[in-house]
DNA sequence: TTCAATTTGTAACATTTGTTACAGATACTA
DNA sequence: TAGTATCTGTAACAAATGTTACAAATTGAA
């Protein structure tokens, strides 16, 4: 497990050591999960990180009817999860967790986090500066992707997520097919393949099978 | 300024001699900038906390054919602006901020956070909880704000908020005008009344002057 | 290769939302 | 109080996007 561990946002940059130091130290436990058990529910208080090892997290909430809706998935080994609960120190999560397969989860105490006393061994360092980065992280993918999202138009939005993924020869890489970019757009597919079609047409861009190529840099930016 | 300090979010529950040790400890500057003066540069390392003391700042950026967009404005005593960025540990904010009135901004450097060493005193563990709490509670309005935004609807965007900001009665308090609401949730104001007088007219809810009651909670629910 | 499954573009039409203009309501000031 | 500015709802129309269905293109596997 150390290994994927080393990968991990949370211990990246630590040595083997400074990770097993942390385990012990904090308290941290691995807890095995079977399929659709709850890991955590609305109304308990975040009290522990949860970092996925192994499985599928589904993150969700119940409505007063009893209706249940999906908000996020996980299933990459090193993820945390509910982290934001945790730090934003709320009484209760106002979701719930469960396993949609076998999960094999870390959970590290957050007092851990919150007690520098006798802890000025690098590991500790090491381990706030990684869930500072974590949480910065996370605010700014959500900002990209509302700054993307905040656009009036259909156009804008292409423009928008274009631009900011477009490497210095103006060639963009989504690594989305057309349906799963029309659900990051929040918008119908073909609609999606409609406007991406008539910007080809007015010359923006270039589109070979996947890829897409910024022709018009400047009247892409002028858009927004 | 110790008095806006202690009710800023960065130095919440510290006292007036911890905040002054980690002011001097830190080596945090208070600097004046006058009316159009540059605060930070998009090619310029984020290395210091800013804290926004008097006056107004706006971030933004200059895209390649020198035109200027304005992603975020701050006037609050207190606020942190382009912290994410430092956290992030990027080479560069990508945009820059200005202060568009005199301003004064509190600047902490960041090697202050990431050194724990000889600081078992109490307010470092404080601080390191108030970044984390910024930095959550940062992540969770987006998330909230993203997810209003995600409707396909404008009745599930309106839905959607009045649901999160409702108190326990039904009654819903936005502090915002139509205008701003209709911003808010990026749409054209008339539509917004539109659909507002709409849910009324389907008894989903009644319209006060600036307040809005919810009248069939499970139906708004189902909307979504 | 060949076939089936998936992805993608297209078109016609329905629906939603934006735009513009204006009038009644409300809030603010002299 | 009167008068002005701002906010809000309304309506007619324009424009954008969603819906549905289908065929061409692409992919992946036998």
């Amino acid at each position: 497990m150390l290994a994927e561990l080393k990968k991990s946002m949370l211990f990246l940059g630590m040595t083997e050591t400074e990770i097993n130091e942390c385990l012990k130290k904090s308290g941290a436990k691995v807890v095995e999960y079977k399929k659709g058990d709850i890991i955590f529910h609305q109304k308990e208080e975040p009290l522990k990180l949860m970092m996925l090892i192994e499985g599928t997290v589904v993150i969700g909430n119940n409505s007063s009817d009893g209706r249940r809706s999906v908000v996020a998935t996980f299933n990459q080994t090193g993820e945390l999860f509910g982290e934001v609960f945790v730090f934003l120190n709320k009484k209760s999560y106002d979701h719930y967790a469960q396993a949609t397969v076998q999960a094999r989860i870390l959970q590290i105490p957050k007092a851990f986090i919150y007690n520098a006393e006798g802890r000025n061994d690098t590991y500790y360092t090491k381990m706030i500066a990684n869930v500072l980065s974590i949480l910065a992280h996370k605010a700014y993918f959500l900002n990209q992707r509302l700054q993307v999202m905040a656009c009036a138009t259909l156009r804008q939005k292409l423009a928008k997520i274009l631009l900011q993924n477009a490497s210095v020869g103006g060639e963009v890489r989504l690594g989305m097919n057309r349906e799963a970019l029309a659900d990051f757009l929040n918008v119908a597919r073909p609609s999606l393949s409609r406007e991406l079609m008539k910007m080809q047409e007015d010359g923006l861009l270039r589109i070979e099978k996947k890829n897409i190529y910024i022709n018009k840099l400047e009247e892409l930016e002028n858009l927004l």
